[in-house]
DNA sequence: TAGGGCAGCTGATAAATATCAGCATTCGCT
DNA sequence: AGCGAATGCTGATATTTATCAGCTGCCCTA
């Protein structure tokens, strides 16, 4: 979404705060409109069978939220959750049509969001097929240096999950996670501090996700 | 799409036909143009690092393949091959605009593609992360009824797939698939003459997939 | 119609991953 | 600051899944 578009949305003054852990949406319920990320940080995630949790795909600042559902006029098939402290921008579906209306570009912009999410989605999905958890692990670390950066040191992620929520984007068991992140420790690829987890040989960590070597 | 659309499409006369196994695009090269299947079978796939496919989705007449690459002006994902004798309607990239312009509904129609491809891509994914093989093979054989209908017995799968290829669509090693199918059969849930694969106790085969039970 | 090759199948085994149990550490409260 | 609960960690073990090898039967076609 460009400058104006946040401009309009940011009028309709619909502001929402959430605390670190506190729930935006929940899977399997309706939508009333759609969320943009002014700042701060979310998961958005699946429940399984059991009550476990695979997270889908992670937010940023400037990302939208729960579109997909209003779109299709469907229900959540995920659900959402704030990382840390996060403001978003609360948008009903009528104001959103409004703007749409008014705005033939948004069809383009809401194109662009879906496909972008597909494409991650559809090779998201051949990893979780074909590629062992190390790999997912690598990979993983790389991808949240990627979408949050870095703090002063270039090196500490700059997004904070516990381990569960790691192995829950990575899609293994907490137990296997932890034990592939001290491998990774081990070899020389990252540091761990409590949750700060610092990338000391990125290039390393990219042969390790096979995604190039 | 809908009638309209399909005349327009047509008009065009950009007709392929493709033979059992032939390709129609690669993962990686560059689409000038979508594909409207007018008949036959498709499978969509990506092959992971040691070539290994892993089929992302069939398409059936009417299904619309090869978009995402276009309209994000992007490397095709996944590459597309024919299951049986099918029949495209190709669209040229400039045909697709020309169409675009005259008709802001279709602008409506890709979003309604997309978003429906979006769903389905995130719930195989967290099934992929969390459902065992046995559950994800019933729900496999479950969605091949559904998405291909049955013959003239209102059983028997229409459509013919090796044990490579519904094992690269359920995620898993071919040997693994066809012991969980021999399970299947023991368990009375299908039959199997050679390709043709016939569900006997589809309430059983839910249960199995832990679709309700 | 013989035979080469490939798909399907099965058993044995290996490897990957999950689960369970127990303990240590840290965090959130008051 | 201190307590209880939650999180993190590790080892042992169980389970799941993949891999490897070998066998069969079937199609193709030479």
């Amino acid at each position: 979404m460009d400058d104006d578009d946040f401009d309009f949305l940011n009028m309709e003054k619909n502001i929402v705060h959430l605390h670190k852990g506190q729930v935006l949406f929940l899977q399997d319920t309706k939508p009333h409109g759609i969320y943009c990320v002014k700042k701060g940080k979310l998961k958005v995630f699946r429940r399984g069978g059991e009550g476990k949790e695979h997270i889908i795909r992670l937010a940023n600042d400037a990302d939208v939220v729960g579109y997909r559902a209003l779109i299709s006029n469907d229900k959540y098939n995920c659900g959402a959750a704030a990382l840390e402290e996060t403001v978003l921008c609360y948008v009903p579906r009528l104001a959103l049509e409004k703007l749409m209306d008014r705005n033939i570009s948004i069809y383009k912009k809401i194109i662009q969001l879906l496909a972008v999410d597909l494409k991650e989605a559809e090779s998201k999905m051949s990893d979780l097929a074909q590629k062992p958890v190390r790999e997912r692990a690598a990979e993983t670390l790389l991808m949240l240096k990627h979408k949050y950066g870095v703090q002063e040191d270039g090196q500490t992620l700059n997004v904070t999950l516990s381990r569960e929520e790691m192995a829950n984007l990575v899609g293994t068991a907490t137990e296997s996670f932890i034990r592939i992140l001290s491998d990774f420790k081990k070899d020389g690829m990252i540091e761990v501090d409590h949750k700060k987890i610092k990338i000391v040989n990125e290039e390393m960590l990219y042969m390790t996700a096979h995604l190039y070597d």
